[in-house]
DNA sequence: ATCGGAAATTAGAGCGCTCTAATTTTTCGC
DNA sequence: GCGAAAAATTAGAGCGCTCTAATTTCCGAT
């Protein structure tokens, strides 16, 4: 199992150390000739190198780390490609952590990523306290994405979620609803500001006597029992409107086992736009998150900041939008009683 | 940026830069006086080990790396649970990269990760050439889940695909249905068996004259164009074997679409057993694969492997399983005309 | 030929840690 | 209280690479 060295390369290239290292960091300056000489070596030996040393040396990885609260939830699986096409475009290489949902499960990859010192880390959908956030970007470039921040260091990239819920809770209004319940994410990233968009567009839509949240926590199985909970209440909700898609898809289930339908007995609107929600099956009225345009951008803050582009910290927040399909409907007579 | 390192941490702790090495790898015979006088001191400046130096002198990263051919397919990421709780127990951390569906995008993640030294690498769902694989064994222990092989180097673990694809077939027979059709994986890991399987079990059954298959490629929107192909041939099929519930989801949507009612009109049957599947809206009857247990024998391979307790090739095949749920249904007279 | 500057190459000092061997301190039987 | 063995600590040589500074080679101009 022990890998050929530079040493060996030069050696079989009859050149220096220093030259192959050249030749290996693609440097100007090395001469056609050497340059193949290195090559051949390199090539005939199987060099390959070796980034841990390379990495020591020169204190840069080149390298980015993302660490996601749940590898399960489409959502941030999905804001990994726009993350994979920004760092392939400047050469950087991407890892990739499983928070497995926890608060301890995310400090945990944070904290591998930075003993492995990679130049940033994007963390999505975090749930640990922002203090352990704010202590890795002590050592490393830290962004935020899907959840909002006002931190003096930290940047974020965000959709703005009480406008989402806001969006949300309009339509369904607009529908004719007025019962709409709200399965909250719970501790989840954004869940507080859909939940305060939901509380927000209820009063202005003079519904505050109707606000009823069921606890979730972005799973479907949560979503599964906070639906339960609202069916069983004396008067059932028209509308729920879930923090995000898979706890729809969770209520959607359970108002299904109910023997209700939907939309015509209940309207669901979700939260993301994953690619569950674009399911013709399931046709999930949700709204949109740009996911590929998060993690862009995520990657753009850590360059500039790598490059020392800019010092102060930044939050990108941008518009969501509502995407209507099939699980939600006008409220018809019958459904009132 | 810069981190304190050892030496510093000796220096603060009034001892040798050697003590503080053996209180951060947990040795024993370090008097308690002196590991609390080193804790006490890292602590303080918030010293972190910097694992490249420590992978580096120890030719050791107690990292497994594992490549997923596609993150966004369910089935990979839930083989990530197994892998993560039997990487825990051992006190190895796991790295994730992606392998973008594409055989490059695998070869390179796991470049990526030879390059990073790991100690052993798993590949889900690979799509690369076994030379490939092979190759990267010469400097890690590799193993292969979700693919057969019979390498005389390289361990595997999977389900028997062609069994699984027997036993959906066989069900199908059971129910009436002749003309049974198969969504492939195309060249997707597990396609060419269950491909396999569906055919000889068609055969057995009499069935060989029926024998269609779409081209597929384990993504949705392949399913969805496959399930077009059938239903355009004058005469449709009244039941699809899909390659994995991926397909069979986009399948079924191509059938709601064409106005045809499942399983009423068509019978759909798929492969994982994913969560999508089991989501009670979907309820999709497929062949479940254990992938908790993949992700665990994975995982016990490589560490035997580190352990020096076995040197030649394993090949583990688990029995796969028949879920039934409601897209399957008897054929009824009025179907097959 | 000869010289100067640009281009190409190399020497050598780390990067932050591990690990073996050597050294120092502690412990304990008598 | 002494000596030997055990326990605790340390010195120092790498691990495989990068990077600065120094050296050597190359070339065109004179």
């Amino acid at each position: 199992m022990s890998q050929p060295t530079m040493q060996q390369v030069a050696e079989r290239a009859g050149v220096s150390l220093a030259l192959v290292s050249l030749v290996m960091r693609q440097a100007p300056n090395v001469s056609d000739y050497r340059r193949q000489l290195v090559l051949d070596a390199a090539e005939h030996l199987g060099y390959r190198p070796n980034v841990l040393a390379r990495n020591l040396a020169s204190r840069r990885t080149n390298t980015i780390g993302v660490v996601l609260n749940d590898i399960h939830n489409p959502f941030f699986a999905e804001i990994i490609d726009g993350i994979q096409a920004a760092s392939d475009e400047a050469g950087y290489r991407v890892l990739i952590g499983n928070g497995k949902r926890s608060p301890s499960g995310e400090a945990e990859m944070v904290e591998t990523f930075l003993q492995f010192r990679v130049d940033g880390i994007i963390t999505a959908g975090a749930t640990m306290p922002m203090s352990t956030i704010e202590a890795a970007s002590e050592s490393t470039k830290m962004v935020v994405v899907g959840r909002s921040s006002r931190s003096q260091v930290i940047d974020s990239v965000n959709t703005d979620d009480v406008t989402g819920a806001r969006l949300a809770v309009d339509y369904l209004v607009e529908l004719g609803h007025r019962r709409i319940a709200h399965i909250d994410g719970g501790t989840g990233a954004g869940a507080e500001a859909r939940r305060r968009g939901y509380s927000q567009a209820m009063t202005d839509h003079g519904l505050s006597a109707e606000i009823v949240t069921a606890g979730g926590d972005f799973t479907e199985s949560g979503g599964y029992h906070a639906a339960s909970e609202l069916l069983n209440q004396s008067s059932r909700p028209t509308a729920i409107f879930a923090a995000n898609d898979l706890s729809a898809a969770g209520a959607l289930d359970r108002i299904e086992d109910a023997g209700l339908a939907v939309p015509d007995d209940v309207s669901i609107v979700g939260y993301d736009n994953t690619a569950l929600a674009a399911m013709q099956h399931l046709s999930l009225t949700t709204v949109n998150q740009p996911r590929d345009e998060l993690g862009r951008l995520a990657v753009g803050f850590i360059l500039e900041r790598l490059r020392d582009e800019r010092t102060d910290s930044v939050h990108h927040m941008i518009a969501p939008a509502l995407v209507k399909r099939k699980t939600s409907s006008r409220l018809t007579a019958g459904e009132s009683t």
